[in-house]
DNA sequence: ATAGCCTTGACT
DNA sequence: AGTCAAGGCTAT
């Protein structure tokens, strides 16, 4: 293959971005750049637009615009779209981190697409009709994200020339965007804090937006709303204790259901668009014994390539107003109903985001504990709610919370970096913390397995081989993994088994170890106890005395220490065929 | 297969 | 009418 020799540059115009060219303001500009050289003149850098003064986050080439999500040039815009759109698969010969810039992009398709989707490029934003033209949902966060790029850049060459506060960063919307505000930036922390917020905002607007199957960039999905934490005072026998009333989490539908009834009200009346609920990721197309509602594809699509079935998770139409009423269809099957059921009641999958967007820690294993004590007092909150879990008595809720609880932060903060909605983060003094050290909960020579698993993670989602249903299915067959084997309550262990027979008839396994995403099941698990060996280690040391909530989820249970459990649940198991 | 340029069309 | 991020076309 050759490397450079068909290489294109533009005729003309400049195949390398100029700092000092003059300042286009659109597109329009950009084009008229190409064709002609632009007078030299040496505006200041507030006018900048961001488009020209930026390079492409994969390859460094002169980025052309906002693609799939995110400022690149034209050439990854092009390879992004030919990999989804065509549903490539690319193996890197080398160690999967091989160098991705202008002059060796095309040496390994691999690791470049790794790449874009690490930088946050989405495949949702490609069409999965190829309509063209239009404008798509993102535009108006398109929109804003230049305006806070121009904004930084204004207050970036400042007075004293000084850096501004924030690290620099490649993705549109995740890293390095500002709040679009007026007046003066300080260094202060409050401006700061305030600008970590308003950045977080964005981010979670943009995610709920990009995740809803409409796209009219009109409708604002849902107002942000920063949520309260429950104190980590109190203990996990208390938080249990609490009443319901006082949950503050989120979930998909705020509205409880009483168990096998929601379907028949859905279907005569369905739900008002909750954007968290729609999301591709939500589909349960694969549970169902009936094939999803296609989205009607329009004709005029199919030019040359496959599209009967499409693997990646392409968007639909550009305004597309189908919801995916398989969702709601009503199935026969009692193990579906049940897998149905449980995923109504499954949290807002943003909301590894929202906890992580507000830790102003200045210590790496601060941050990291009081993120996992957070995302701990949601899982409580939500168990209030889980259907079955709610029914069990507190000695049992706490001893399967206790069992299962690393392995859940563990998977909701890698199914949030493999989706890309989670990165990177840094405490307050400016310390970088891995997702990798958040998820591991600082166990860190538990990395280099853990980027395995995620990365395995990441291609079944890719593949649409792991979506919201398999995570259900995960989340709630390690809730009820009765993990020290001290149960004697069948609904554990009706549950259980329900649950994974469930997963295996919606998948159309033959069993639940022949889910694709059942080895990555497995492997998150023996982290997840490689986890609490750590933790434990902590605990020996006293590290742990600050954060009592972790140290209550660390207590082993003891068979002796349990009252006899009673078996009055057996009226109220499970269905089992 | 790549990437530069062109066309499209919802939104402003 | 202009914008601009989608998809399409095509020389390399």
């Amino acid at each position: 293959m050759e490397e450079r020799g068909s290489e294109k540059e533009s005729g003309g115009g400049p195949s390398t971005f100029s700092t000092t060219s003059s300042p286009p303001v659109g597109m329009a500009d950009i084009k008229m750049e190409m064709g002609h050289a632009p007078p030299q003149m040496h505006l200041a850098p507030v006018h900048r637009s961001p488009v020209e003064s930026e390079l492409c986050p994969v390859c460094g080439d002169k980025v052309s615009g906002y693609h799939y999500g995110l400022l690149t040039c034209e050439s990854c815009k092009g390879f992004f779209k030919r990999t989804v759109q065509n549903k490539k698969k690319y193996d890197c010969s080398a160690d999967k981190n091989c160098t991705v810039d202008k002059t060796c992009r095309k040496r390994c398709p691999s690791c470049r697409f790794n790449k874009c989707l690490a930088q946050g490029m989405k495949v949702e934003a490609v069409r999965e009709d190829r309509m063209r033209g239009g404008r798509n949902k993102f535009g108006s966060y398109y929109k804003r994200d230049r305006a806070a790029r121009m904004q930084k850049m204004a207050t970036r060459v400042g007075p004293n020339g000084g850096p501004l506060v924030g690290s620099s960063a490649n993705s549109a919307f995740f890293s390095s965007s500002q709040p679009p505000m007026d007046g003066h930036v300080t260094s202060s922390t409050h401006d700061a804090m305030q600008m970590q917020y308003m950045e977080a905002k964005l981010k979670t607007e943009y995610n709920q937006l990009l995740q809803s199957p409409t796209l009219s960039s009109t409708q604002n999905p849902q107002g942000f709303v920063r949520q309260t934490y429950i104190p980590n005072c109190d203990s996990l026998a208390a938080i249990l204790g609490q009443s319901i009333d006082n949950h503050n989490f989120t979930y998909q539908h705020q509205v409880k259901h009483e168990p096998f009834d929601y379907q028949d009200q859905y279907i005569s009346q369905p739900p008002l668009p909750d954007y968290a609920t729609y999301t591709p990721q939500m589909s349960y197309a694969h549970m169902l014994p009936v094939p999803p509602l296609s989205s009607s594809s329009s004709a005029g699509s199919g030019n040359g390539s496959n599209r009967s079935s499409p693997q990646l998770p392409m968007c639909t139409q550009p305004t597309e107003k189908s919801i995916d009423n398989a969702f709601y269809a009503k199935s026969s099957a009692p193990l579906q109903n049940l897998m149905m059921e449980l995923v109504q009641y499954m949290p807002n999958p943003n909301h590894v985001q929202n906890r992580l967007s507000y830790i102003d820690r200045m210590d790496k294993m601060e941050f990291i504990l009081s993120g996992a004590t957070d995302l701990l007092n949601d899982l409580i909150s939500w168990s209030h709610h889980a259907p079955y879990f709610l029914k069990l008595p507190m000695f049992e809720k706490m001893s399967l919370l206790r069992g299962s609880w690393t392995f859940i932060h563990l998977m909701d903060v890698t199914v949030a970096v493999a989706r890309n909605i989670v990165y990177d983060q840094q405490t307050r003094s400016g310390t970088p913390i891995s997702v990798a050290s958040i998820a591991l909960l600082g166990c860190d020579k538990l990395q280099g397995a853990w980027n395995n698993v995620m990365q395995q993670m990441r291609l079944l989602i890719i593949d649409q081989q792991l979506n919201h249903a398999d995570i259900t299915a995960m989340r709630y067959c390690a809730l009820f993994d009765d993990h020290h084997g001290y149960s004697t309550n069948p609904l554990v262990h009706g549950m259980r088994n329900s649950v994974l027979q469930g997963w295996a008839e919606g998948k159309g396994a033959v069993d639940h170890a022949s889910i694709p995403a059942w080895d990555v099941y497995v492997a998150l698990m023996q982290l997840a106890g490689q986890m609490k060996e750590f933790l434990y280690e902590k605990q020996r040391s006293s590290e742990l005395l600050p954060y009592q909530l972790i140290s209550d989820m660390l207590i082993i249970d003891l068979p002796t220490s349990r009252p006899p459990a009673i078996n009055i649940y057996e009226s109220e198991l499970v269905p089992v065929t």
